[in-house]
DNA sequence: AAAACGGGGGC
DNA sequence: GCCCCAGTTTT
């Protein structure tokens, strides 16, 4: 089954109504590490096939030891490992948050470029994760498919169509004239609390009426 | 186009 | 056990 267009608006305005809070900006206090372009930035490439609660903790261990590039390149590639230890690919993402920190360091004065087209030419940042970091660090107004809002245009089937657009279109057409920021934080935070991954609260989902494929 | 990177979790 | 996981680089 398939979600119409409009059902979608409706189901944005049923959890907009009923979640007010899901639009705003995450508080800072959520977290236990400074949220800064950079930890966001590091945060962005840990997550990468992992769930966002081994992802939290890993954020948390790295970023009590260091918090910027400078105090990142202080840390040994096998001691990077042993902190993000179990999210996926740990020992790729160890390299590649050294060899970020290097590169900020010495293309940006350890800065994080606001910019898709520097953040793509740095090894390790696609796509998605520059969508992302865009969003998270610097407030940018545009769309960024992560897991969960993949995950949910998948069940809503607007990703079957027969010719295949990348998620980040879909999401773009679904949310234009919108505020796109605070939608798409909208479905992200429902993605995380009612139709998650494993065992989706379908019981408690405002729209669970209008879902088309409701695993209830 | 497909493999590789690597664990966790569902069934 | 086996299958999945939608991020990016490498082959």
């Amino acid at each position: 089954m398939e979600m119409k267009k409009d059902t979608f608006d409706k189901v944005i305005a049923i959890l907009h109504s009923r979640y007010p809070e899901w639009d705003a900006p995450a508080k800072k206090s959520t977290y236990d590490y400074d949220r800064t372009p950079f930890t966001i930035t590091i945060s962005v490439i840990l997550s990468f096939r992992t769930k966002d609660e081994v992802t939290q903790e890993a954020g948390k261990r790295l970023f009590a030891l260091a918090d910027t590039p400078e105090k990142m390149l202080t840390l040994s590639k096998e001691s990077i490992e042993k902190t993000i230890y179990p999210v996926g690919f740990y020992r790729k993402k160890a390299q590649s948050v050294l060899e970020i920190s290097r590169y900020l360091i010495d293309r940006f004065d350890g800065k994080v470029p606001n910019s898709e087209k520097e953040l793509l030419k740095i090894k390790g940042i696609g796509p998605k994760a520059a969508a992302i970091i865009l969003e998270r660090a610097f407030g940018r107004n545009i769309v960024a498919v992560d897991t969960h809002v993949h995950r949910i245009l998948n069940l809503w089937g607007f990703l079957n169509t027969d010719t295949p657009q990348s998620s980040y279109e879909i999401l773009k057409a679904l949310l234009d004239d919108k505020e796109k920021r605070g939608l798409n934080r909208l479905l992200v935070a429902f993605g995380q609390t009612i139709c998650r991954p494993q065992r989706p609260r379908c019981e408690v989902c405002p729209v669970q009426a209008l879902c088309p494929n409701p695993s209830i």
